[in-house]
DNA sequence: TACCACACGTGAAGC
DNA sequence: TGCTTCACGTGTGGT
């Protein structure tokens, strides 16, 4: 414990964990101040000392201290980089902010990945195969399947309702007690068009009422 | 002011601050010395004894300090809860994790969001109001429009090809050099089935296996 | 023996 | 004048 450390002047130190403290030697205070520029001699001295190395603290280890700290602080402003929006400075307020912002992330991302999931496989094409007649391929949820007919081929996509663009008109126009009469696609360079000519037991007016209605309320829980 | 900073190598800094001492008042510190061995109790520390204390070091401070270091611990060990594959690791280590987790995942957000962004508007769908006689409403890239004719009610439905789930179908059908001469859907509750009525002008096996070569590749690059 | 990573008390700088 | 944050040197326990 304590060291304490050589005589000297030294006088009661007992305990005092760091203490040190060297003793005061009177005028040398302001030495200290100048030794900042350039002396690397570090304490104003006393004589002394153990050169031994024996005491004095084994200036090893004040230097392996000092490159743990600074490699720490590099850390800490690497850190610093990579988050946005840092609020304030300080180091603690940095590393919650950073625990924050990867919580955020990691909701973030999955979040992403649970929608693309949902509606996913519509990034994802089936890969079709040769049989015989026909051509069936199956891939994740889609399935695509080629037909010769005469001069003419029939080529029959199947995809997940909830992955369809037009998913939530065709939900809207069930709820509205319509039924699709017919329905035909059309497709140009950037866009498709879809038709949907429906149908229902009931006065037009009142379902195309029912179909906008039901088209506003989708629109807003999406 | 020698404040150094550490910037590079390090070392010749020094100048060793402590020191100083203030007053020497010897006595003192071993008083100090046993406030902090035996009292010591950790947390709600305040007992009376220092509002203004006279000399001997603000043992305020020293408790400020000492928060201030748990406060950042505690920073430290939340920072481990969430980063991931924190093989035990030592501080500057977990910073280093962390930081190469924070940049992971916010690769990973920005793939997945522009992949969201290329087939995207899938998920929103557009809302509605009404017009006169036909009804047209824009929202993001979608569009709906409703018309009352007879007693039927048809709705159209526009949106980007490439947020569409039939987009490389239709674009393995225009580069397999056929037209579509027709494209239904129909619609169950869970899926949606397109179908697509192909011509070509050359012969239909030819066709057909190109599409199936488009169809394969386009699998592919997905 | 020496090394490593910590936590501690302490002086100073910025509000 | 307070309070807060920081870097520093140092003691210590674990390999």
């Amino acid at each position: 414990m304590q060291i304490d450390f050589s005589g000297a002047t030294s006088r009661a130190i007992i305990s005092h964990p760091h203490s040190v403290e060297s003793e005061h030697s009177d005028v040398e205070a302001s030495c200290k101040e100048e030794t900042v520029g350039l002396l690397e001699d570090k304490r104003p001295r006393k004589r002394g000392r153990k050169p031994a190395n024996g005491r004095e603290e084994p200036l090893n280890h004040v230097e392996a201290e000092r490159q743990r700290r600074e490699k720490l602080n590099q850390r800490f402003y690497a850190l610093r980089a990579v988050v946005p929006n840092i609020s304030k400075m300080d180091k603690a307020s940095l590393l919650g902010d950073a625990i924050a912002y990867i919580t955020e992330l990691q909701r973030k991302l999955k979040d992403m990945e649970s929608e693309k999931e949902r509606l996913g496989s519509v990034s994802r094409e089936p890969s079709v195969s040769e049989a015989n007649q026909y051509t069936e391929m199956e891939n994740q949820d889609s399935t695509i399947d080629i037909e010769t007919v005469n001069n003419e081929i029939t080529v029959r996509v199947s995809c997940p309702l909830n992955s369809h663009p037009a998913s939530r008109i065709i939900q809207a126009i069930k709820d509205a007690e319509a039924t699709i009469v017919d329905a035909k696609m059309a497709s140009g360079t950037e866009r498709v068009f879809h038709t949907f000519v429906v149908k229902s037991l009931g006065p037009d007016r009142l379902t195309k009422e029912k179909l906008i209605e039901a088209f506003s309320h989708m629109s807003k829980s999406s």
